[in-house]
DNA sequence: AAAAGTTGATAGTCACTAACTATCAAAATG
DNA sequence: CATTTTGATAGTTAGTGACTATCAACTTTT
């Protein structure tokens, strides 16, 4: 089986294929329109397969072409991996890396992480982005990003990883709360009835938060905040009491008068942790960096 | 990250670090040395890697070059995947499929199932390699055989399959012998202190008979065959009973004066099935040739 | 010890290829 | 109906990868 293609062929036909447009996806591969034509035509006709169904007016995959396009995608990340693993083996920390930070932790830890990657690693940069665990987990999943921190209890797809921090959930009340002077550690029972306010869909503190409130039988108020501050102003303003994350603690509830109060083992909690592809090229740099952050992580006092 | 390698360059890596000298490479990629040179130089470069430590007398794979041939080994798979997958795209059961046999299948089923498939599949060519399970299921891991048809029970890697036949295993004996008169069907602990020959090492065939006999506390005879003919010669001599896979009894055993006698249930057995790597690009065809060897497979009368 | 045969690297040449610009024809848009 | 936008085509050019011939260093043979 000779191979007759080239893999700038295949990234041509995965530009297309993304953007459905032979003029964009020159503009993204950086070439001229008629160059990537030409190409496309030369890789159909050594396939003997065509890959897109061209009308003057749009641009289509055809049926046959769907399923090789996604094995060009897996021989790309393939061989970026390899130019990635190239770079790396000259010094796996020199150079960028791509990582994601789930919101409810991004705030909290990201301004000590990134400071002591910098003093560490004074040769990595590192790129951050903001995103629920969905939208990280397939970044990752696709190459876009090279790991992200998130938590491992949410439903994530086939990772290495290595564990940050243990991150238990507190309860946060307004100190005429009959919840803020209950025994510490709580118990979860005492939740009971309760109306606890919880963060908006797609959050993953939502998920946990609301897991382990349920078991405890406790009221779900209608009301959904879109971040940890909103949530702790509206438990502030009365509406309820809520759980925070311990890492969000000291950020959150300084500004407003509650009370904090742990809860007793099994307590409720999140396992943060960067995570990347098995296959990443990067694992050693990875782990590293791993390392740095969770000797970045604030104590909690 | 900016791909700057061909695949090209990456045959050639491979080339040398499979054979450790530029000349052989050179004649096994088809192209001159000097040729095979440059461009090795050329990816050396753009990696900014040394890939191989070239002595006068001696080629060797650097520290950093290792790790990054293995992954150019899976890239160039998946592109050869691509390529075929591509071929397949045209039509499945059009072109060659290279498929591997243990060779206790290999003679009683091959000729029936290459009949059925050239009846079925007029245009396909399959081309059969006979060997060992250990040795197949390497050549399917690395491209080299598209299928194997083995035995599901012995040590595989990770492939799917389709199932072809459960072939139980019988007893052969001497008429003479103790074991020949017994009531049939044979429950295992008949076994007991019989003296059983076996396949030599490294027949799959061999570990599943001497399982089920250890269990049943025979003896093993010292001599080991090198293949069902022979283990049915030494029976048919006086040198004690043997296993045989249904499969072989039609063929082996008319040849000698020899009684055969099936086993009670949980009678042993081995499952013959059509294994593949699990991503390979041919699923639709092989599930389909698993189909045909299935139906003509030979009945038990 | 000299000759012959290895090895991989280098130099010079040539043909193919992939890029570019300019342009076309058809359809969508205003 | 003019304008814009689509992908395809033609012609040109620069780059690249192949070739042959040759070198320099080392091993083996005689």
């Amino acid at each position: 089986m000779t191979i007759n293609f080239s893999l700038r062929q295949w990234e041509y036909a995965i530009a297309v294929a993304d953007l459905l447009s032979f003029r964009k996806a020159a503009e993204r591969c950086h070439v001229s329109q008629p160059s990537l034509s030409v190409q496309l035509q030369q890789l159909e006709g050594s396939l003997g397969v065509r890959l897109f169904e061209r009308d003057r007016r749009r641009v289509l995959v055809t049926v046959a072409g769907r399923p090789l396009i996604e094995r060009a995608r897996r021989m790309l990340i393939d061989a970026s991996d390899l130019m990635c693993a190239a770079r790396q083996a000259q010094d796996p920390l020199v150079g960028t890396m791509r990582i994601g930070v789930i919101p409810t932790v991004s705030p909290y830890l990201l301004p000590r992480a990134t400071a002591a990657l910098r003093a560490k690693f004074p040769r990595l940069i590192t790129e951050w982005t903001e995103d629920k665990t969905l939208a990280l987990s397939h970044s990752v999943e696709e190459g876009t990003l090279d790991a992200a921190l998130l938590a491992l209890e949410a439903k994530l797809g086939d990772f290495s990883h290595a564990t940050v921090a243990i991150d238990p959930f507190v309860l946060v009340a307004r100190p005429r709360d009959p919840l803020a002077s209950s025994p510490t550690p709580l118990r979860a029972d005492a939740l009971r009835n309760a109306d606890v306010l919880f963060l908006d869909d797609g959050h993953c503190f939502r998920e946990q938060a609301l897991a382990f409130c349920t078991k405890a039988k406790a009221h779900e108020l209608a009301f959904r905040a879109t971040s940890l501050p909103t949530l702790t102003q509206m438990v502030a303003g009365g509406s309820g009491v809520t759980l925070l994350p311990q890492l969000a603690v000291a950020t959150e509830v300084k500004r407003a008068k509650l009370r904090v109060r742990a809860f007793a083992d099994p307590a409720p909690h999140r396992t943060l942790a960067l995570v990347w592809r098995k296959q990443s090229p990067m694992v050693d740099a990875l782990r590293q960096i791993a390392g740095a952050i969770r000797d970045a992580y604030p104590q909690t006092g």
